[in-house]
DNA sequence: CAGGCTTAACAAACACTGTTCGTCAAGCAG
DNA sequence: CTGCTTGACGAACAGTGTTTGTTAAGCCTG
């Protein structure tokens, strides 16, 4: 039984941690991630920045309860939805069009944050779903590092442009080119800027490189690492044979 | 005749591009990346913050060259190392090797940079491996871009703890376990603190989650991608057919 | 040689940042 | 009433990236 908790309304309005992350999330949407500092915080919900250090341990902290609650209203597909394969692609695409609507929030995950409770959820779906399909347990607990990997980097990649930039009050017309466009249309820039003689195959590929519709590149993506899961021999055997194509020249 | 200091140096003057990139890179090995700024490659160079800017325009631009200065001495397997398989195994082990080998550097490849000269120069023989292989050009494309993935979210996991905290004066013997060890020591103890009943598929799999040979880890993932490439049909038909697991709801 | 021009180097400053410390007001236990 | 806890917050500290203006040196032109 637990005992009635005190709600202790005080002076001020008791802004709570609740709103702290919507506060959060709010920003990270508008200016991304690396330009939410606690003081626009703190200014959003009209107190001070000393004030969020009663919910949050750090910043980092608070970054990662942003990018669990991203993550919370991801709804796992039920029995219904088709066979394994099919619910863990249906998964993990929502996994990425929910990181991917809050901007650059995905790059969080890829760094430093363990997983919080509803990125735990939906982990503890995905890896059953994993074990339907009859992976063995290596391969199983392997595949859920790949998908994480797949999962942050496919949603940072669709977040867009990780810098809107502030806009300056002069947005010259005829602005740097290099400077004022998307990461993406630079990066398609870079490579079609580039001599023939020396890089052939990427000027060969350039135009679609960049382009394409991002879902379809993200399915295509996610269709090519359960198809290679499938393709691992289902009971590999005792003794490591790691030494066919091993990594590590040294 | 204002200033007869000893600062007005001929030896001194012309510091290079070279250097500034040398003791950025110096300096991400020994603190990790967030905790490299430019004052304190200044100070390493012995001069003032401002400095820098003659060489580098941003602190992005400068941490994209260290990271392009990390992959410089990567060699491309000669063709004498085998098929085309073995070849891309080989120079995406050597990639993720080098980048590994200087703590969170990949984290600047996964967030807003361009590639640099190096990074093009492998990414233009991972191209050309892959066509080599038969991939047509959408596939190639595509798997150029999920390759950097792995790459890039490999070698950060790899690199150890990205935060080396710098050591409070009174390290507290009986410390706070979620606070002291090691990120990958911090989720292995998240994994085996998850209650049994609602996450039984983690709790099982949680041995095996985090541990095993970091390498063989990585090499098992890059076979797991290229199988699902050489799983794909070799020409997808003119007309596309994203519907059929397309992870868009909407 | 003088004069101009470019470049590298820097000091100082600006507008911030995350975080800590001390304090203050409110509610509750004794 | 006194204590004590809890949340809120002003002020400050030690940094941060970047800009600006000012030097000193080298180099080309005349």
């Amino acid at each position: 039984m637990p005992q009635a908790r005190s709600r202790s309304r005080p002076s001020k309005s008791m802004l709570g941690l609740d709103a702290v992350l919507a506060a959060t999330m709010a920003l990270v949407d508008e200016l991304g991630c690396e330009a939410v500092s606690l003081r626009r915080v703190a200014q959003a919900l009209e107190t001070g920045p000393a004030s969020l250090y009663v919910y949050v341990r750090d910043r980092q902290e608070l970054m990662a309860l942003v990018l669990d609650h991203a993550v919370a209203d991801v709804v796992v597909p039920d029995e219904g939805a088709g066979d394994w394969r099919t619910r863990l692609e249906l998964l993990v695409g929502r996994i990425v069009t929910a990181l991917a609507g809050h901007n650059d929030i995905a790059s969080v995950g890829l760094r430093d944050a363990l997983p919080g409770p509803h990125g735990l959820r939906l982990t503890e779906e995905a890896a059953r779903l994993l074990q339907t399909g009859g992976l063995d347990d290596d391969a199983c607990s392997w595949a859920i590092d790949l998908l994480g990997q797949y999962i942050y980097s496919t949603a940072l990649e669709n977040a867009g442009d990780p810098q809107p930039r502030p806009a300056p009050a002069e947005p010259s017309p005829r602005a740097d080119p290099t400077g004022s466009q998307t990461f993406t249309a630079r990066l398609d820039a870079t490579f079609r800027a580039l001599p023939v003689e020396r890089y052939p195959t990427l000027r060969a590929l350039a135009p679609r490189l960049t382009g394409g519709d991002q879902d379809a590149r993200a399915a295509w993506k996610l269709r090519v690492i359960i198809d290679g899961l499938l393709a691992q021999p289902p009971h590999p055997p005792t003794s490591h044979q790691d030494d066919t194509a091993a990594p590590t020249p040294k």
